[in-house]
DNA sequence: TTGCCGTACGAAAACGTTTTCGTGTTAAAA
DNA sequence: TTTTAACACGAAAACGTTTTCGTACGGCAA
């Protein structure tokens, strides 16, 4: 076992200076040519690498981004973090990744850990509880110290800083539209709490399809999921709710869900009451997912680009990262969502 | 917009030296009670944190390990993540992800970024390219560094580390046996080829069963999908194969694919030839996923226990950079799979 | 007065780099 | 022969900590 080598081992077992063995292997014209050679030779040998730890800490910076999210078991969210890693990979930084689980707490100390110096910058999205509570001074503070952050789908408007997101509000509407076009006359949207921001975007997405189709929304037709039921068990109780709301409406024709999940559950809901998919009843979810795609019947969605997101906010981040000295601007970058027909509608 | 506070600034701020600081800080009895309160009130409110990146380099310990994997977007992979992130941050370590997107190069070349300093041990999963051309030095010049190595699910029996993994035989083996048990003469198998050590231990599982049960294996009932076929946009060609499998061999009445989509695809391949699950052709996954749950019929699969997986990794990785000293003994957890019964069988 | 000890603090090394500046040697120019 | 310049290298500081060791001071006993 022969453990990493280092220049000070290395100058002295070459009987040289660190300096010189550090000039050397960056190919420094001050070492001769004859030293030069020896020493690459030998740290060639010897399989010498800087340590990144040490570089850190002269150069403070750690070429690290720190991402935060609330979930990873989620398609969205692995799709955001894989570019995320693609374009930091490709212009060498390292991903760290915090996990807030959805809880407040977590979120604030997985940031306070990676604050401390480990990090460069923070991509986030930003947990429920976060959101309810609208506490966010470890975002603030954080932004203060003069780490940079962007933020992405769920992003606070208060906060002063780089965002990503899509137009929550345009694709829901694009999605409303459709069914409306399609033919739908009684068009139901399930969708969570408005703390949600999201959530409550692409609800108002509906309404305001509805009113350009001179539809009058009936609240009987919003149903507004409680966010528990989506932890894992409870899915049977969503269904029963969704079962109540398509037995008290019958006249339902469409179905706009704010998510992946929702939609595939109340197709599940509509088959068992032996509705046709899309000729009684037609679908539409939000996030498309793999869930969307190998349904029967599969499912129309917007899709929201993760992957393009995590790009675009790595290199937000990173651009703020190079160009330090520059002037504060911040933007948002808004990501167009697209319809991906399937077979959920006609 | 208030940097960072060092010691350096605080002592210099309250005339004393830095030591004094640090030790007044880690509340040394060396200190007076006086100048420790005055400190420490002074720490407090500019919101001192020691700088992680100075202690890295002074205790030669990042308290970060680093997990690589071959794909993110992947139910079975964020729930390792998970279940690593769990146990990591309940004992002070961080997470840093690097993803090997399937290829040899990527994983060498994320495994000597991380390598160098900024993490003081490894989990990983090989990626398929890897394994196939059976180059391991990488791994064995990690842990020849003296940087420990937990590796899961896609092992490699000659690289001596710690490994977490299931018993691929003994589930697919009871797996098949289910499907003889509820009555199925001609079970086929959809599998990878055979460099994929877990789907090779699959098959095998599955042949020992049918064994098991004095059926001869019939090699037209063996599918090997190539897994360039798996590249999003090709699987509307595995569907072909699939079709093609069940149109040669009418007399199938039970499929085990050795992933959950393959396993979804082939039900929807058989529903579309009118073939009614589970009383025409009965069908079983492995890894359990979304999809399982949610498909229609849902999907009786072998579940894989991801997060567990990830947790117990974890566990012995943090163990081994704990126990520094340690005797140098390598442990294989193996953690049991269980059938997760759904309606895709009887 | 001298010696000793405990208290409270500071100096400095160490972790592994990079970089600035200084310096000794040699060769070329004056 | 003396001055100058180029060359090749080393010393040291810096990044932010922790920790070991040293020491000034005061009080106490002899």
């Amino acid at each position: 076992m022969k453990k990493k080598i280092t220049l000070k081992q290395i100058a002295r077992e070459l009987d040289v200076s660190i300096s010189t063995v550090s000039k050397a292997l960056r190919n420094s014209i001050e070492i001769s040519e004859d030293t030069r050679q020896k020493i690459q030779a030998f740290a060639k040998l010897y399989n010498y690498r800087p340590n990144n730890i040490a570089l850190s800490l002269k150069n403070r910076k750690t070429k690290t981004i720190g991402v935060i999210i609330p979930e990873i078991v989620h398609h969205f969210f692995a799709k955001v973090i894989r570019g995320i890693e693609l374009v930091a990979n490709k212009r060498g930084y390292n991903v760290i990744v915090g996990l807030s689980n959805e809880s407040f707490d977590k979120e604030v100390i997985n940031m306070q850990m990676l604050a401390n110096g480990s990090i460069d910058g923070f991509i986030l999205s930003i947990s429920k509880e976060t959101l309810q509570q609208q506490d966010y001074h470890h975002l603030t503070e954080t932004i203060n110290q003069g780490m940079p952050i962007v933020m992405f789908d769920r992003v606070i408007n208060d906060i002063h800083c780089d965002k990503v997101i899509i137009d929550d509000l345009k694709g829901s509407k694009n999605a409303v539209y459709k069914l409306l076009k399609n033919g739908c006359h009684h068009i139901a949207i399930i969708t969570t709490k408005d703390y949600v921001s999201v959530g409550k975007l692409r609800t108002q997405g509906y309404l305001e399809a509805l009113e350009d189709f001179k539809i009058t929304p009936d609240s009987n037709l919003i149903l507004k999921v409680d966010d528990e039921l989506l932890s894992e068990d409870h899915l049977d109780s969503l269904e029963d709710e969704i079962e109540q709301l398509f037995k008290d409406n019958k006249t339902i024709d469409g179905v706009f869900a704010v998510n992946e999940l929702y939609a595939i559950i109340a197709m599940k809901v509509a088959r068992k009451m032996k509705l046709r998919i899309p000729e009684d009843i037609q679908f539409i979810g939000f996030t498309d997912g793999v869930l969307s795609k190998h349904a029967t019947p599969s499912l129309t969605t917007v899709s929201q680009h993760g992957q393009l997101m995590g790009e675009k906010a790595a290199g937000l981040l990173i651009d703020k990262l190079e160009n330090e000295e520059e002037e504060e601007r911040f933007q948002t970058i808004v990501i167009e969502t697209n319809l991906i027909e399937r077979e959920s509608t006609k």
